[in-house]
DNA sequence: GCGTAAGTTCAAATATTAATGAAGATACAT
DNA sequence: ATGTATCTTCATTAATATTTGAACTTACGC
């Protein structure tokens, strides 16, 4: 087994007539695409969120498309994905359908958004799960050593949910 | 695209001759798994460490395959991982080679090895890319919204590399 | 209202990652 | 010293995840 979370740096052309994207914007590129491994995000979705990170002004579909070289399946479930986190926002020209977007102003609550969205679920489930293990061990024949280890398990998981909200508190929602 | 790290839950059966999993056993491999998952840890590594935790003693090569059904490659290849990143012991028989495997007594530990291993370099990577993208924006032509976000995410990681191993220190070298 | 710009969906194709197993290495008990 | 138990390696196969693109939907500008 590799070490997880390294992803190869297999590269898209930009369509033509588009331009391509410049070295400074490459890297940066590389940068999100890195970070979004870590937290399993693919990486079409980094690209378009870093081009609309780099951008001078909000771009639509179609520069987002052709500057990526992407397919417009992508870019569609990418954008989703992203609008769905918060972590992007769209303003209209007037007299057109066209959205433009350009990512929110924090970042810092964008991931938050995404951490609570990957971690949360999984420390609500754990809870009962981590019951019902302990109530699974036959208490006479388990060493208190393994008793120990799984009630600190099941400590730790209570704390974390108890935590959680303080640390990274919910949206307000609408 | 799915929401991220959602891994499908296909179980193995154990060999003949081994003791299949209890049902607490699986739950526990189960909370493992899934935690596993967030970091980008293959389910036959969560699996190992899950089966060493809430084992009553040490086992050897032969009980884990036997018992979670693995091939030899994959039981080599988890514990050598898991043994890399610190998380298990072994102890061996006298008058024996085989080497019986157990957790490391500080899961906590062995957690923050774990993101150390896999953030520490993507943080360390990222500085002088970072400066790399400031250094290629024309500065000129660039609006100071989009100035001010790039040195922001240069700030950040910088702040996250002077502070990681405050928090996170390296564990003492031989 | 209607034509079409604008975007979405999803089944199929590709790419990536993990698991397998047979052949090879290692070292210890004898 | 040697035979073999014990483990490792790695090319192959299997499983998953991601991307594509063509068919479909939607709703706006006219």
């Amino acid at each position: 087994m590799k070490p997880p979370f390294e992803k190869n740096a297999g590269r898209r052309a930009s369509r033509p007539s588009f331009e391509p994207l410049a070295p400074h914007e490459l890297e940066l590129a590389d940068f999100f695409v890195r970070m979004a491994g870590i937290l399993g995000v693919p990486r079409s979705v980094a690209e378009i969120y870093s081009l609309l990170y780099i951008s001078l002004k909000p771009l639509d579909f179609d520069q987002i498309q052709g500057r990526l070289g992407m397919s417009k399946g992508s870019v569609s479930q990418g954008l989703k994905f992203l609008r769905d986190q918060g972590m992007i926002l769209s303003v209209k020209e007037k007299g057109s359908r066209r959205e433009l977007w350009h990512p929110t102003p924090s970042l810092a609550a964008s991931l938050v958004s995404l951490l609570r969205s990957q971690v949360l679920p999984a420390l609500e489930q754990a809870s009962p799960a981590l019951q019902r293990v302990l109530d699974g061990v036959q208490s006479d024949k388990t060493p208190p050593e393994v008793l120990e280890r799984l009630s600190r398990l099941k400590r730790w998981n209570n704390r974390a949910l108890e935590l959680f909200p303080l640390l990274l508190p919910p949206p307000p929602e609408a």
